[in-house]
DNA sequence: ATTATTTTATTGATATGTCAATTTTTGATT
DNA sequence: AATCAAAAATTGACATATCAATAAAATAAT
């Protein structure tokens, strides 16, 4: 077989589950009780405060029924609340408690010092192109 | 925030999120039943004869757990058979099965269109500095 | 040979991804 | 207003990812 390590769709596969095991594994060992993606929907929520659930999983490029079951562990962990909203009674207001802003606040060092880490050795250059190329492949595959 | 967009590991995510959802629509398109994953270790399986749970984990970028369930599902599509190895009772021999061996066969093709499609408009030469910036993700984030 | 260590694989628990079907509510059509 | 279609979210079913704990067998150390 063509060795996978020669094939681009295995490495970026790889690539990023080797980056998402390294970001974990510093959450855990900082005694951070959250996830990366839990992070990452808090943090798009408080940059987006009143947005439904359905653009916060386009802005996390997130599954939509992976959003409702992320969203219900946040609330478990007392990161976010949820009410129905009067307005529209399909969805519900999401507001991050100040726990959740809290445990956001305390991780983001971490979260900056992991990228960097990610990215030692390559240029700024070599990651727009990684950019560059990355969206073409979004592209191609979406219909 | 950073704009996600600008940030390399979400767009890297989505990249082979995406990815991995069109080559799975185009296997149920055209009547294939087998998951992206499920090929790949029968792929693997098939060029690496005799091979460990562990080497095939390893070569096929898989968890070791999965892997452990990837070959239960495929034992029960009978794609793949096993049996205890007399030589070291810890292991199993594993063998594709002609089921196995002919879905290969009928897939391959799709599997090289969907490749292609996948990276039209890119060149080989942005292809080869994604995969070396890739491994230099992949390095910079192991122990 | 017995014990201790290592290796290989499995399993349980939890989180996420994906699709398809469904529910609830809203908005549009007639 | 009654009906119909669209939108938002949930749920069920299944596959995979991850970690931790465990089981079973092989190998090393004493």
């Amino acid at each position: 077989m063509e060795r996978l390590e020669t094939i681009n769709f295995y490495l970026l596969d790889k690539a990023i589950r080797t980056y998402r095991v390294y970001s974990q594994k510093k959450l855990r060992e900082n005694g951070f009780k959250i996830t990366v993606d839990q992070w990452l929907v808090i943090k798009v929520l408080m940059e987006n405060p009143g947005i439904s659930q359905l653009s916060l999983a386009e802005k996390a490029f997130k599954d939509n029924a992976s959003i409702t079951r992320i969203i219900e562990l946040l609330v478990k962990s007392k990161y976010l609340d949820r009410k129905v909203n009067p307005k529209d009674r399909r969805t519900s207001i999401l507001k991050v408690t100040p726990d959740g802003e809290e445990i956001i606040n305390k991780v983001q060092g971490l979260v900056l010092q992991n990228r960097k880490v990610a990215q030692t050795g390559i240029t700024i250059e070599e990651l727009e192109n990684l950019n560059i190329t990355l969206k073409k492949i979004i592209k191609n595959c979406q219909p």
